[in-house]
DNA sequence: AATGAATGAGGTTTCATTCAT
DNA sequence: CATGAATGAAACCTCATTCAT
């Protein structure tokens, strides 16, 4: 019989992953003590252990929450009748999102994630996480091509692919000009280009 | 009059810069320690000190060289006699950049060079360096647009940030899969993009 | 009047030591934790200081505990009617002791807990000892020579000091060799050069 | 070209690992820090770091260095023209050796080391040490039973086995009555134990 | 009485930087 | 100019002990 409910431990969790984003956010990974998470978190260093063995750790956790937060939209996703509709509404979702202060401190780590497990990623973690996005893009394009929405010779594997590098430069880029208006605009000027790459001209 | 040439000295910075490079590429630019640099580069921990005043100011030189060394591309790029052909030589230079492995290294230190600073850029650094690569696809743009050869409602602002910023991210996105046939056919087809979003449609 | 019964208490007690025991064993007395000992006990670490005031304390009392046991060997040493039989007795115990897998666990922990009391010891726990366990061996030896088994010109109290050095070394050994059958052997040719050097040559 | 003689560094190495020893003997392995280490050898922290990978490390040079110098005693022993005289003259020296204080801190860790290594040994250290000191006594007692000085029926495995694990017995005792005539006593009574067991009996 | 979450001092080790040689 | 030994601050992590439940 555990001596805490689920639900305070899983409170706990978030508190600290909430503080780590702040942190990581802030000054990074590296420069980013212990210390300096158990402080944000109101804990101490001590506990901090018993809820993650290492400070890699609760970075790992930060991105695994911050992706199962986004494929929430799956959802919301299939309600959409129309490959456009869909795309639309992905886009709509990726200019609200980024609005979001909270989400904001979750992006600067999520990049600074992806660098270091390019050096350290021994279960291919990244080559999971590509197939979950590019997938969900892949399925949209091709129900567009079938119902006739989009045009017939675009490559949709290749299509998703660039579909997430070009966003993620555009995130990247926001961490820089941490300007959200020029954002939206950019996001989307961006859906134009797509919409004009994927659509049958009349 | 100095003790030693400046040739003599270039080279020393050169070797030095070379070796940093090598090695932020493989272990980033936290775990890369001096000493580390030192026995790269062929020569003492002290030394380093002699040139550099700090591992971050080597950070910092390194990001400065690969930028002016992408910006000779500008005396290619006059010499081409309209903006199509202009993007046209640009794809082709980024395409063959990609390539070259020893320019592959300096990437990877270019991103986390980028996250580094936007938590600790204090003379905008930054702002700087965005400005000089949008100039350079505005510049291309307006020219197509006076000689009509792109259509007139590009914001080109915005274009140009935009360019840059999806450029990023599949660069990005090499990093990661370190596929270069597969990072070729990306940016072929980011081409295809720019130039179906840009060009008058007959 | 308690709220649990004495034999509850005295079980509790004995559960930790034994656990404690085994994992001191394992381990060594600084490489296990209390928490490692609440889990081999099967109660919780905060159960632990309910019976013993901290980890110090459990090293203690685990020596208490496997010196009082030994001295139970009195009560058969005082039916054996000569000096040479209490010897022979005294072996036949030593040998069947230490094949014992049970007690082999807390070989080693006294000798930890020996060269931690040497640097640690307030009460001269030691000499104390020492002199319960001298003092064991020159009776015998004194009634040996009373009784004109043993030499005349034994000098009893080094001799009986001698006895249980050499012993501790003989079992120090078997901890590293971890050779049953060969612990065995020295312990029977150390029997045979004690009584060679008692024994009135013939 | 080193930048310091090599005469400086084994300085170096031999000063910290004696004040290893010192603190080792006073606090136990365990209960010494890196910090009494610096302190005691007059260097930092940082410095021990330059001559010893780690805290372990310098445990392990002392068992070594201090076992080399006890070796030493080889170039003496085959002087001696009798096993005899050879087991008179190791004991001479045991009983000088046990005497220079220098040598006694090293006595406290040899023991903690064999009870650390008995729980960590993956080379068998343990196994290799024990050959090279029982040999010593072997070769003795062989040319004894050769030149008929001994008794022919002296099983020379175990008992060279059995000489160093009462011999060991004794120092261990040694560390903790730390008195010093008294350890001489022991070792002279055990002397003529084993004087009285190898020797004919006229 | 029993629990186990919380604490924080303290452990080992690393490393950017300095400076005497 | 070149070197690399020396430094010590600070990092991550552990764990004996306490205490609210």
């Amino acid at each position: 019989m555990p001596k805490v409910s689920k639900k305070y431990k899983e409170e706990k969790v978030a508190a600290i992953l909430d503080a780590s984003a702040h942190c990581f956010a802030e000054k990074g990974y590296n420069d980013t003590t212990v210390d300096d998470i158990a402080k944000a978190s109101g804990t101490s260093k001590g506990s901090i252990y018993l809820y993650f063995s290492s400070k890699e750790e609760i970075f790992y956790r930060l991105n695994e929450r911050r992706t199962e937060k986004f494929f929430e939209i799956k959802k919301q996703l299939v309600e959409q009748n129309s490959a456009s509709a869909k795309f639309e509404y992905l886009f709509r979702h990726l200019l609200s999102g980024a609005i979001e202060k909270e989400d904001l401190n979750t992006i600067a780590v999520q990049f600074e994630f992806w660098i270091y497990i390019s050096k350290n990623d021994k279960e291919s973690l990244f080559d999971a996480r590509v197939k979950m996005f590019t997938t969900l893009i892949k399925d949209i394009v091709e129900e567009g091509i079938e119902t006739g929405e989009f045009r017939k010779d675009v490559n949709t594997d290749e299509f998703s692919k660039l579909f997430w590098s070009m966003m993620d430069g555009i995130v990247l880029h926001l961490l820089f000009h941490k300007n959200d208006s020029e954002h939206k605009r950019m996001v989307r000027l961006y859906e134009r280009m797509v919409s004009t790459y994927l659509k049958i001209q009349p």
